[in-house]
RNA sequence: GGCGGCAUAGCCAAGUGGUAAGGCGGCGGUCUGCAAAACCGCUAUUCCUCGGUUCAAGUCCGGGUGCCGCCUCCA
């Protein structure tokens, strides 16, 4: 199944095409002035889910995604909080990593930083002044918004009625207030670097264009990021790149959603957000994965508590009944094929479907063991295992419970003894004090089980 | 003001013009010493509203209403 993705550029759905077998795909990372949210860890496990897909289709991926650890808020926050910029940049980098592989988020390919590329951003600012689509201002560099006939073509938008909203930042240093800064000059106190301009810092925007052009070439498959970037930030990408070289950009363009709280938008600068170490904290890391793969990524959606809990609730369901299906069953296995989970995810990966179909499983599944109907248990469970991992689930069982399963055993065949002898009392008390410890026990006709919440 | 998106059950959420997936919750039943889990059944004659196209509309078109995002740093 050819897999097609919306392209917000062409504003329909076109087909992933590599030119070989490698997907080449630049997500737009963060620009570490604070800690990571909730709402970037959408875009992470979206696109971690996507890469597992693409995988599972037989691509090689090449994943870039950026830190941008410069740039105006960097140094305000870190000026504030007394430190070293790149120490506040790390410790926030630190974060995201941990974060990130907590939930089982695959590392990037490549991870580069915006202070590591500074030679490939000057070069590519020189270019675009080369070609005329750039001036130098008092030691800025601004991009010359109006030079460059297709500004506005991801977003939409004109140059016009941009103009005529209002809210743009003016400066006496640009020539149009919506040209914006490839270099900005140092001021007293600040990071540089030196440039044929003078000592400064790149601006916002470029470091994405430099990075993803010494990473992946023109033209890549894919470049992604969050809904909120499409202006000014994705616009002013492609602007750069293809003033700076007269090659295309990426070929199509994926924007995920925004993750609102109390009905907006998340916000660093409003500190209207929820931290994202604080929920994997809170919750099992798959919770927050069902959380985020049961809507489409396409739509809005709202970060609550009921709704991470009833995604608790929902994670529980597979779990237990996967802790039932290998009692019967022994080791999970993997089917090598899904095909109706792989219609649906390739069509603009519609993972809320996915969801439905996974659930069906389980369902099936569960059927199956009531019935006791080994073969059909067997078919919904290696399909099952496979959707599962291509949505990049992680069930606990294979995090090393081997180690204690001994023990349980043993607790098990005490809990077994004493219903044997009719000991309600000491049975209930012992399947009380295990609760406490986060383990569930279970009477059924196979005899009692135990498992994790 | 400009551009874009969304309105589907108590809640979350899919839905290619052909007769409403799935999850959570709730109710009833089966099983059980009790519980949990699971299974069986029920829980939207209807998709914000008004009009239109069509043999057929949640899906297409137009007018309302409401909500969100972008136009400023943001995933």
């Amino acid at each position: 199944m050819q897999v097609e993705l919306y392209d917000t550029l062409s504003r329909q759905k076109k087909p992933l095409e590599p030119q070989d077998n490698t997907v080449r795909i630049y997500h737009c990372g963060m620009t570490v002035q604070s800690r990571p949210h909730v709402g970037h860890l959408r875009g992470y496990i979206v696109m971690d889910a996507l890469r597992r897909f693409l995988r599972f289709k037989g691509y090689e991926i090449k994943l870039v995604q950026n830190i941008t650890d410069i740039d105006d808020k960097v140094i305000e926050k870190s000026a504030a909080e007394g430190i070293d910029w790149r120490m506040l940049a790390e410790r926030n980098t630190d974060e995201l990593l941990r974060v990130t592989d907590a939930l089982n988020i695959e590392r990037p390919t490549v991870m580069p930083r915006a202070t590591q590329h500074i030679e490939e951003i000057i070069d590519l600012v020189s270019k675009i002044i080369e070609k005329g689509h750039a001036y130098e201002s008092k030691g800025d560099v601004y991009f010359d918004v109006r030079s460059y006939s297709k500004y506005g073509k991801l977003s939409g938008k004109n140059i016009d009625e941009l103009e005529s909203g209002a809210r743009i930042e003016p400066s006496e240093n640009k020539r149009d207030p919506l040209d914006f800064a490839l270099w900005k000059a140092a001021k007293q106190g600040e990071p540089y670097w030196y440039s044929p301009w003078g000592k400064g810092r790149p601006g916002w925007h470029i470091e994405c264009s430099a990075m993803s052009a010494h990473y992946l070439g023109s033209e890549f498959d894919l470049h992604a990021g969050g809904e909120d970037l499409v202006f000014p930030h994705h616009e002013n990408e492609i602007a750069q790149y293809e003033a700076a070289t007269g090659n295309g950009f990426a070929k199509a363009w994926m924007h995920v959603e925004m993750l609102n709280l109390r009905g907006e938008k998340m916000s660093k600068s409003t500190g209207h957000l929820v931290v994202a170490s604080d929920v994997i904290e809170a919750y099992d890391p798959n919770v927050l994965r069902m959380f985020t793969l049961r809507v489409h990524y396409r739509a809005q959606t709202e970060y609550t508590i009921e709704g991470m809990d009833e995604a608790r609730s929902a994670w529980e369901r597979i779990t237990t009944f996967l802790a039932a299906a290998q009692q019967v069953l022994g080791e999970p296995a993997l089917a090598t094929e899904y095909p109706k989970l792989d219609a649906v995810l390739s069509d603009d990966f519609n993972t809320p479907k996915a969801m439905g179909l996974v659930f069906d499983l389980v369902h099936q599944g569960n059927e199956a063991l009531a019935s006791g109907d080994k073969d059909k248990l067997a078919e919904a469970t290696v399909k099952l295992n496979l959707a599962l991992q291509i949505l990049g689930f992680k069930p606990r069982r294979e995090e090393g419970v081997q180690d204690v399963k001994t023990l349980l055993d043993l607790l098990v065949r005490f809990r077994s003894e004493l219903r044997a002898a009719k000991a309600f009392e000491w049975a209930d008390k012992l399947r009380e004090m295990i609760q406490e410890a986060g383990l569930i026990m279970e009477d059924t006709k196979e005899g009692t089980r135990i498992r994790f919440r």
